[in-house]
RNA sequence: UGGGGCGUAGCCAAGCGGAAAGGCAAGGGACUUUGGAUCCCUGAUUCGUAGGUUCGAAUCCUACCGCCCCAGCCA
């Protein structure tokens, strides 16, 4: 996997350490998940980020599962995440790790800060704990416990770890200072007292490290040179570094690994925190983890962004240390971007409004050549069946249109792509509702596409589908999951769940070259948008999901004031 | 009122003492058998504010203002 990654002030940093000649020139990063969710686009950027500039940089990036809270993790999760991240595009060979594999080095660097009067054993219960840790503005109070000999505290945490001890009971504590200005240094908890099954080691421990401990001391012992991760975690730095400085592992190597922090990406009209995205699907606000309106890597996927879309995007907005939230449409654009290259174009009438040509000879049908992609004339053609009763766009009639509408009406003509020029003789109308159920146009025989007398300009050409070779498929298309630009900051984001984000058509009318497709397949369907084949689809009826909108300088103008 | 971060266009984002990159969005135009694509053009006399240093400041200094994060035995 090749990344262009632009320059950023990590790449920096890197590039300020290789040429100190800093860890021996190796480049070793990591991406370290917690198996508690999904991956959401939010972690595609740290994905790109971390295998991007090891890549970069001549060295490797791990997968290292940050599985220490059992209560919060299963495997479910480490599943989903190995195929999220493969299918990004990205590949860590042989090393896949867990932090759990390192429960037993980790216990003995726990006994090493012990052995060194660097940690201890607490008895403080969980509400004594936040009592003696003071506030933002006061100094905490030190443990009644803190001054523990060695001997009591070996032999306390060794009955931890056998299970003497209920859950909440007791700790171990680094000894640092209760008075630091910065919380994260005031004795925090290393180990506490879990008796819950873990989803790897099972019954093995009941003593569980906390992340202060096992991220760093995970990251020495695969020799990580530098640990890249978002800006929440700038206070713990100090700790981070006071482990690495406190514990001894120079037996596994020389390398000391740094943290680096950079603000985390949110998108606009979506959420991306683990908790509300997990509140969506647990109140089936959206149909799963995979729901195609869903800022999940599963649910980008299953909407049919492709992998090369959703990097590209993470390479080119950017890394800094800037709270910020990045425009979707920029998404969008990207995604676009790829597919207008890549997929084949088709008609699919979505809103179908039949349409009789009254002197086109009944029976008669002419299969009518069409560039799969003009963008790409190596993709070849396909022939369309063109007949006297025809499908188009309902949106493509205006019985009375306004001055800049250029498509179909009374007395007016149009291109049909591939085909012909018709025009509109006659409307039939619903006697009860006025609702218009079909046209009478005629067509002029001349302006086939590609003979001679083509060259005859109309205003716009339209995209139609021969209602006797139609296949009727479902379309759903999804718009923007909340109307906010940014629901994280509002009191009640449900609130904002946008009614419209799924609207779905059952009654599609697709050309026959359909035929065959296969969930994941993406087409463009000619002036509407990418479309991808859902995996509801079934043998008799193609489902589709509409990816993304094309451009449309219409919708822009008939939105704003003058319809 | 403690500590840690951050303020460059509507949204991202370069810039690191010597005349404010780029992308998205927006607007205008060309072209077009997708109102698609493509191609042109339009934006900051100014970088949160106010002072200061300097021949010269978005870049250095000072003060102020604003926003984000931290008081889990979560990560």
């Amino acid at each position: 996997m090749k990344l262009d990654m632009p320059e950023n002030f990590i790449q920096d940093i890197i590039t300020e350490d290789l040429k100190e000649g800093k860890n021996g020139g190796k480049v070793q990063t990591r991406f370290p998940p917690e198996p508690n969710g999904y991956l959401h686009i939010g972690h595609a950027k740290s994905i790109c980020l971390n295998f991007g500039l090891a890549e970069a940089n001549g060295g490797l990036c791990n997968l290292r599962f940050d599985d220490t809270n059992p209560t919060k993790e299963d495997i479910e999760y480490v599943e989903s995440i190995k195929e999220d991240v493969r299918w990004l595009g990205f590949d860590w060979d042989d090393r896949c790790y867990y932090a759990s594999d390192y429960f037993d080095r980790l216990y003995e660097f726990a006994i090493q800060l012990i052995k060194a009067g660097k940690a201890y054993v607490c008895d403080l219960s969980p509400q004594e704990i936040k009592e003696y840790r003071g506030t933002l503005t006061e100094p905490g109070k030190e443990s009644p416990y803190r001054n523990r000999s060695v001997e009591e505290n070996l032999d306390l945490f060794r009955r931890m770890r056998a299970g003497e001890f209920p859950d909440g009971s007791r700790t171990l504590r680094a000894k640092i200072d209760m008075a630091s200005p910065n919380l994260n240094m005031r004795d925090p908890v290393l180990y506490r007292i879990v008796h819950a099954p873990h989803h790897r080691t099972g019954d093995k421990w009941c003593i569980y490290p906390m992340y202060d401990f096992a991220h760093p001391l995970s990251d020495a012992l695969e020799q990580i040179t530098h640990s890249i991760c978002t800006l929440e975690f700038a206070d713990h730095r100090p700790l981070y570094d006071w482990i690495i400085e406190n514990v001894d592992f120079s037996d596994v190597g020389p390398i000391k690994p740094k943290q680096i922090e950079f603000a985390r990406l949110n998108l606009s009209h979506t959420v991306m925190s683990k908790r509300k995205l997990r509140l969506l699907v647990e109140r089936g606000y959206v149909s799963g983890w995979d729901d195609p309106r869903m800022p999940t890597i599963a649910g980008l996927r299953r909407r049919g962004y492709t992998p090369e879309a959703i990097r590209n995007f993470c390479e080119r907005i950017g890394v800094a240390r800037r709270n910020s939230v990045v425009d979707i449409a920029f998404l969008e654009h990207c995604v676009r971007e790829d597919l207008n290259r890549r997929a084949p174009r088709i008609m699919a009438v979505l809103r179908p409004l039949r349409v009789v040509i009254d002197n086109y000879p009944e029976g008669q049908v002419e299969w009518l050549e069409a560039e799969n992609n003009p963008e790409n004339p190596d993709m070849g053609t396909r022939r369309v069946p063109f007949s006297k009763v025809l499908y188009i766009e309902r949106e493509d009639f205006m019985e009375d249109p306004p001055k800049k509408f250029f498509r179909l009406a009374p007395g007016r003509e149009v291109r049909l792509k591939n085909a012909y020029i018709i025009k509109c003789d006659r409307v039939v109308k619903d006697q009860r509702t006025g609702q218009v159920t079909e046209l009478h146009c005629t067509y002029d025989p001349e302006t086939k596409s590609g003979s001679p007398g083509a060259g005859r300009k109309v205003k716009v050409t339209i995209h139609w589908v021969s209602a006797a070779h139609a296949i009727e498929a479902e379309v759903r298309l999804y718009d923007h999951l909340f109307r906010s630009e940014n629901p994280d900051e509002l009191e009640d984001f449900i609130a904002d769940l946008n009614p419209n984000s799924l609207e779905r058509l059952t009654s599609c009318m697709v050309e026959p070259s359909i035929t065959g497709a296969s969930a994941g397949n993406r087409y463009q369907f000619l002036r509407q948008g990418y479309f991808c084949v859902d995996p509801d689809s079934s043998a008799g009826k193609l489902v589709f999901n509409r990816i993304v909108t094309l451009r449309d300088e219409w919708a822009k103008m008939a939105g704003s004031s003058d319809k």
